[in-house]
DNA sequence: ATGTGTTCCTGTCCGC
DNA sequence: TGCGGACAGGAACACA
């Protein structure tokens, strides 16, 4: 579910991990995901030292020492998997004797031995590799708006992107280019949050409810991220794997269900907009 | 310029 | 148990 939170905290969990190993070898086992990966891509990350990682939107980013950042998105169904085998603690590398599981796309052997494999069924992620001081030009960043956590968003960013259009604010929000990071479910989470209908046309929303939308977009994402760091660590522990993990919504995958507002008695419907699931309470959502 | 539908791919689940 | 269909957390792209 790699929305905003489920990056960061795939982001946070890959980050003590990679911080400051290099790259010993990279396995490439298929010439793309959803693009072809960028030429020489096996040869242009061995070797290398990773300085740091960071986030832009759903974009998991690995800063290079050679210069160049690697742009990694888990799509629909991507995950990292950290895998380490015990014998590298003493010092004994015996990594090659890992078996890939279905999937396994990519694997990062790093100088402790430690691997961090991509894995994808759907494979709807991508990756690519560009000069870090370029990174900002790259065309699945560049026309991204504002992160939704950061300082540059804002009611009045929202209220100004939305005046005088028709769009259901449902795709408004799913519009990177509007804020970027949410994604289907945490689009439903926010609008219920902030009782506004999913069909309602973003020109028509009163700067009341829009002011309410800017901080329950805020909370959602804060809430999901301080899940997915507390279930981080047992997760971890259980098999390594990144990027999924367990979380409670208030509306997602809810139909036929209660509304969970305070005094309300309304039951949780399913809709589609756009080719998409919205779920929604039609009592109190306006 | 804006808004909507299609498409990529595999896996899972549900009803018959 | 098998089989078909619906559906899944994204987003680029073609098109009205």
């Amino acid at each position: 579910m790699p929305e905003l939170p489920e990056v960061e905290t795939v982001m946070r969990g890959l980050e003590p991990a990679m911080t400051g190993q290099t790259i010993v070898a990279a396995e490439i086992r298929r010439p793309d995901l959803r693009w072809p990966f960028p030429p020489q891509m096996k040869e242009r990350l061995t070797g290398a030292r990773v300085i740091r990682l960071g986030r832009r939107s759903k974009y998991l980013l690995i800063e290079l020492e050679t210069g160049e950042t690697l742009i990694v998105h888990l799509g629909m169904s991507g995950r990292m998997v950290i895998h380490t085998d015990a014998r590298h603690v003493d010092g004994a590398f015996h990594h090659d004797q890992h078996v890939p599981a279905k999937h396994d796309h990519v694997q990062l052997t790093l100088g402790d031995g430690t691997l961090v494999i991509f894995n994808d069924p759907r494979r709807f992620g991508a990756m690519d590799l560009i000069a870090t001081d370029r990174l900002h030009t790259h065309k699945l960043l560049a026309k991204l708006g504002p992160e939704p956590l950061g300082n540059q968003f804002s009611a009045a960013v929202l209220t100004a992107a939305f005046k005088g259009r028709k769009t259901p604010v449902k795709s408004a929000l799913l519009d990177q280019r509007i804020v970027a990071g949410l994604g289907n479910i945490y689009v439903c989470e926010a609008l219920w949050q902030s009782a506004i209908a999913p069909t309602r046309q973003t020109g028509q929303i009163p700067a009341k409810r829009i002011n309410a939308l800017t901080s329950a977009i805020r909370e959602t994402l804060d809430d999901a991220i301080a899940a997915g760091g507390s279930s981080l660590k047992d997760y971890r522990k259980a098999d390594g794997e990144l990027g999924y993990f367990q979380h409670s919504f208030r509306v997602y995958g809810r139909e036929g269900k209660g509304c969970l507002r305070d005094g309300c008695n309304g039951t949780i419907q399913r809709l589609v907009q756009a080719g998409r699931s919205t779920f929604h309470c039609p009592l109190c959502q306006q």
